[in-house]
DNA sequence: GACTCTTACCCTTACGTGAGGGTATGAGTT
DNA sequence: AACTCATACCCTCACGTAAGGGTAAGAGTC
């Protein structure tokens, strides 16, 4: 087996010397080390986001490790709100400025910008994580105490909740049209 | 003469329904209210979510205060993550059972699993809170440590940064492809 | 021979957007 | 009074979008 630089065109059995440094591997490899589908990595590819170190002589894809730490950016990117385009602007931010440091502004300003968005985000699902839990307990009142019988319309305005207990919006929009 | 009538909350023709009376409002205006494009009541009308409650003669739609109330609760809903289709199952599942704590005990289990996953949605986003933070200050040391000469591919190994602050995946994914 | 890869094209969700035409109402003209 | 305008809404198709999923035929690799 021969050891040679990445850059090459090399039929390296991909799946053969998982443990070398150097090994390339084929697109279902690099799928399942990244819990990505086959289909979105062609996509990132023609998004200009991901390039096979190179290919095999009958055209298969071939990755090396940067790769997959490339798919996980872009991922973690993803899980944060940033959709596909926006990851495009990034990584070409950051490949057309020559100096680092002038990347690195541009690059920190969309995380500080994400990383207060994501604070919001959060602000807003505890406040459906209570109104959840307020329909949650009114539904189980309705339950404990409503007649088997009573006929589904009639809850809209049954009495077994108080003035305490206004009917949630959660609940609320099962009786309108 | 006939009296016009103001434009902004469209009563029923006069001569229709004079002694009913509730201001009816057409999609422009349920669609002000409820922040939704008229397109998307058109969709949900297509969807069977939404129902006018009446059509002027010349087929204007015409809503009630109910359709308000309808559509907050499907935007709460979304912001919960359900799809429409989602939302088209709890409606149809209220509508079609005759008797009151059976719908609701569908609903209440549909509410609670939302609950669970809600929960584990504000621990993810808190994770990625960290990510961020964490890219950020190393970010910033970048910047301010770095020479302003420095070449951008020299950065993924500078030697700034020591080993109880490792790269981030959110900066590392920068340097691959 | 069995598996994996290639390109390529259609399916999905929750709408956006545009075309092409109808309706509602006040104002101006005849 | 009857008409025509202007405008601001409304109607129904019907295609476009993001981020892939699914499936295919054919070619490459183990």
């Amino acid at each position: 087996m021969t050891v040679r630089l990445p850059i090459a065109p090399v039929s390296v059995p991909a799946q053969a010397a998982a443990e070398s440094s150097v090994s390339l591997m084929q697109v279902g490899d690099l799928a399942k080390e990244t819990g990505k589908s086959v289909r979105a990595l062609h996509l990132y590819e023609e998004l200009e986001l991901l390039r096979p170190q190179a290919r095999s002589k009958g055209g298969f894809r071939l990755y090396g490790q940067d790769s997959v730490r490339r798919i996980r950016w872009i991922g973690r990117l993803q899980e944060l709100g940033f959709s596909l385009g926006d990851i495009q602007g990034l990584a070409k931010d950051f490949e057309t400025s020559a100096v680092a440091p002038a990347a690195m502004v541009r690059v920190r300003q969309q995380y500080a910008d994400k990383l207060a968005a994501t604070r919001e985000q959060i602000e807003r699902l505890r406040q459906l994580e209570r109104d959840l839990e307020k329909s949650l307990s009114f539904l189980e009142a309705c339950d404990s105490v409503c007649e088997p019988e009573t006929v589904i319309r009639a809850c809209t305005s049954c009495d077994h909740h108080d003035c305490h207990d206004p009917m949630p919006e959660l609940v609320a929009g099962l009786h309108a049209s």
